[in-house]
DNA sequence: AGCTTTCAGCTAACAGAGTTAGCCAAACCT
DNA sequence: AGGTTTGGCTAACTCTGTTAGCTGAAAGCT
């Protein structure tokens, strides 16, 4: 029997892929195992278990999100970097819908919790968005969790068909950037 | 054996009130059982199965959300309506975040579906808000996509503990409702 | 009231997912 | 080469969901 060569990053990174793909409610230990080419009970040699795995999951989607915001809105300011923050957090998450479904409704053990790191890089790429602004140092934490709320709620609504009639969904987040703008300049 | 006088109603809301004690990922068709004095298996004649459960669980939640939100903004217009609206949408979901999260992720198999009415109903609240302001009737359907994903995203965010730091979060959420009062305004 | 029918709840049994225990051989390290 | 570590395996167990088939209590009919 021939190693397979992984480790607890390639079995997360594969059940990352895996759950995009299949949706993650149905990514499974076996279907896993069987996509990196080895038995189920092997998974255990890398990660703790299904939990685990789901937080080791969102920790990588929370990450990978903080770098394409992160990378967005290198350059710009203001509206620019509202837009250019908003549309690659939303191009993100329906790209990636599995792993960043880990990320709902999970809680960080404590500060010290990859997941909890992964948070707060993703937030501070929100942050640098608000500097662009001139927004009070009190009204800061208040902007922030509108920003959070509005984009996660978007993009969470839409990945789960959550937007029934047929507007143009494209539009209507434009309209939500614009509005976004319009709101945190006249504060 | 004495019979235990259950209907789907009965199995449907001793479920919704499980979830929202235990989690909805706790909830397992076992410890419904227990709860109603019922073994497992007599269960499935009120209910399909698992996922049958979950979408009546949704649906009844959504009904519920409708009319709490409805009920809260009679008699109120503008910004009063806007606040009630919202306060009472985010004291259902904190209330009640075992069968909010039912509804999370899930898709109406039809627009007949029970799933889909109930939607309907939470949506027409939230419509009746948005009268109250000068919006163009091209710009309502963003408007509405707007309100759902600032509320939806915050609750959300909330009942999973995801905003970390310490910032009041009642706070907060006055401070969004203000947000979202000056931007239906000027829109 | 008695008879019939229906059906809610039961036991038994099975399927599938997660997990643990314990073995064995591949890789690594002197 | 010898010894150690460790990743992969098989076997086995638990727990949850589910189906099949039985039975007696409730509801309806005459």
């Amino acid at each position: 029997m021939p190693r397979a060569g992984l480790d607890p990053a390639a079995v997360v990174a594969a059940g990352a892929a895996l759950a995009d793909e299949v949706g993650l409610a149905n990514l499974t230990m076996g279907l896993l195992a069987e996509r990196v080419g080895v038995r189920t009970p092997s998974l255990y040699k890398h990660v703790g278990g299904q939990e685990d795995l789901n937080r080791r999951i969102a920790a990588l989607a929370l990450n990978e999100a903080a770098d394409a915001v992160g990378g967005a809105i290198q350059g710009y300011a203001g509206r620019d970097a509202l837009a250019a923050a908003a549309r690659a957090f939303r191009a993100f998450v329906l790209e990636h819908p599995g792993r960043y479904a880990a990320t709902i409704g999970i809680e960080p053990s404590g500060p010290d919790d990859p997941l909890a790191v992964a948070g707060r890089r993703l937030l501070g790429a929100f942050t640098a968005v608000l500097r662009g602004y001139q927004i009070a140092e009190s009204d800061m934490d208040h902007a922030l969790r509108m920003l959070r709320s509005l984009w996660h709620g978007f993009a969470t609504l839409q990945a789960s068909n959550g937007f029934q009639w047929s507007a143009d969904i494209d539009e209507s987040f434009e309209w939500l950037i614009a509005f976004a703008d319009r709101g945190l300049r006249a504060g």
